[in-house]
RNA sequence: GGCAGCGUAGCUCAGUUGGUUAGAGCGUAGGACUCAUAAGCCUAAGGUCACUGGUUCAAUUCCAGUCGCUGCUACCA
């Protein structure tokens, strides 16, 4: 690998508010992105936004303003979270950006051998503009359930790309993991999708029923639709085909995305970057669906955690903290407030914070603040970095964790406080005593550089309290503790 | 239906190529301590490793079957 690196995050489509899933795929990205950095590499970091399409025209003519108008005002939301996550990205794209309009022409252009015109046929429902699939079709016994009417037999035309031409390089390229998919399980998911064979996907639709998109070059009567146009933003968003310096950042190193989009990761945009001569990403990272209490997060059925509100509540280190050790990266995982606030008080506050308060409370009471000198301790470090390089973040915390405990441990056995004791009429004691909290600095420190891709602001208040030689006040204390969702143990027993 | 996988302590899960008393975290119950955010540390309780059969000197670990559960099964993105 070389010093620049590259890794994106799906664009969220902004008809509606950021939810979990995209707040995964910031965190995982930007805890990958601030690892690498860590290590020296230069990393741009993609996030954006999808605002083409149907059903963004359909929110914004029912605001009776224009659909730019409407992804103008919704794209916010989506930057917000992104602060608020603490996501160091470098690239932001929205698909209604000029230049990715013009590079996107141009890709439709170059993929010209492989783009072919075809009829569609389908149901259609005339209330809807729309095709629907035959399984909501049977599901709905051929009645559209929002207009009571019958899904009409319709045809009409569509350019086609024929991804089915490239079958045999994308099945290659996944088994030889060239373009490796993680988790493996995922991996043999999509082997077996794709064992008949790639299917070739429309990439346009009659200007009639999709007006807000993309022109197709040379065909006014048509207009692309959303593969094109949103897969192509990973390249647009790096300057492709025109600005420099594109060239230095792909292939991309990492994809982060959602499991139920891995089929057009996987199916369609390989086939793209192939037919325009590209090399293919290096990895999809594929996570998972964060549940609640066992349940789909769903909006009706009222269940739906807002990230947001996580943030704003406990902070975005405790928030990056739960999403990144106890969901796992590769899998679904669970929340409930009740975890959520557990895994903050217990192991933020208590293992975390008061090991860091404990440390330097010590130092700043026996020895005026002065941190001294002890031997370098060795931390196998083994175990996190493999985990970080395998992408299994959670696991790498875990191992963090590991030596938070350990430090706990080792104040146990040394009792720092016992030394302290008789440093008055033992001058070794005295020496004892510093290299114990010296050691118990170094350990910390190290800890906070483990820390670093995941709690920014954690690492940074443990680095600068300790930096200097003298334990520097920070004005507040790691994780105070929150009882919003639980039982506070300290409140007095009810009767 | 097909493919993949899971079923291990109350809960969430680890268990490397089959081999002496099956592990961790959380939770629970005790204990010693006091530097610290009523924190941290130590100890304990509790498991027919889903069930049945097979291979083997030996199986939670391999094989088959049974029961239960989950994911994927391509144009809403």
């Amino acid at each position: 690998m070389g010093k620049n690196l590259y890794i994106t995050t799906a664009i969220p489509y902004v008809n509606g508010k950021p939810h979990i899933g995209n707040a995964l795929d910031y965190l995982l990205a930007d805890i990958w992105t601030r690892y690498q950095k860590q290590n020296g590499k230069t990393v741009r970091f993609q996030v954006g936004t999808d605002e083409h399409g149907n059903k963004i025209a359909a929110k914004a003519g029912e605001l009776g303003i224009e659909p730019q108008a409407y992804t103008d005002q919704m794209v916010g939301n989506f930057k917000d979270l992104m602060t608020k996550i603490g996501a160091d990205y470098t690239d932001f794209i929205r698909t209604t950006d000029l230049h990715h309009e013009a590079a996107v022409q141009y890709i439709w252009q170059t993929l010209k051998p492989y783009i072919y015109k075809s009829s569609y046929e389908g149901w259609y429902c005339s209330g809807h503009e729309a095709f629907f699939t035959d399984k909501e079709v049977e599901a709905t016994n051929g009645i559209c359930p929002d207009h009571q009417k019958q899904y009409e037999r319709v045809s009409e035309e569509n350019y086609y790309l024929k991804t089915s031409a490239f079958t045999d390089q994308v099945r290659e390229a996944i088994e030889k993991n060239k373009m490796q998919i993680v988790p493996e399980f995922r991996k043999k998911e999509f082997l077996e999708l794709m064992k008949d064979g790639l299917k070739d996907v429309s990439i346009s639709r009659p200007r009639k029923s999709l007006s807000w998109g993309i022109p197709v070059p040379d065909d006014h009567d048509q207009v692309m639709y959303v593969w094109l146009d949103a897969l192509a933003n990973y390249i647009t968003v790096l300057g492709y085909p025109d600005k420099e310096g594109w060239q230095d950042f792909w292939p991309a190193d990492v994809q982060v995305i959602g499991k139920d989009i891995l089929r057009f990761h996987a199916g369609i945009w390989p086939p793209m970057l192939l037919g325009l001569g590209l090399t293919l990403p290096r990895k999809l990272l594929v996570h998972g669906f964060v549940n609640v209490g066992g349940a789909k997060m769903s909006k009706t059925v009222g269940n739906v955690v807002d990230p947001i509100e996580i943030i704003d509540g406990y902070g975005a280190d405790a928030f990056r903290y739960f999403f990144a050790r106890h969901i796992p990266t590769q899998d679904d995982g669970d929340f409930t407030w009740e975890k959520f606030e557990t895994a903050y008080n217990t192991e933020l506050g208590n293992d975390l914070g008061n090991l860091v308060q404990r440390v330097s409370a010590m130092i700043t009471r026996y020895q005026a603040g002065v941190i001294g000198d002890a031997p370098q301790t060795e931390h196998d470090m083994k175990p996190y970095r493999d985990a970080m390089a395998e992408l299994r973040f959670n696991d790498a915390l875990d191992e963090v964790w590991v030596n938070v405990r350990n430090l706990n441990q080792y104040l146990e056995s040394v009792k720092p406080w016992e030394v302290a004791k008789n440093r008055e009429s033992d001058k070794e004691a005295e020496e004892h005593l510093s290299e114990i909290l010296a050691t118990a600095v170094g350990t910390l420190m190290q800890v906070a550089d483990l820390l670093l891709p995941f709690l920014p602001d954690t690492a940074k208040y443990i680095h600068d309290m300790f930096e200097s030689g003298v334990v520097k006040d920070q004005g507040r204390m790691l994780f105070p503790k929150i009882y919003n969702h639980t039982q506070d143990p300290r409140a007095p027993k009810a009767a």
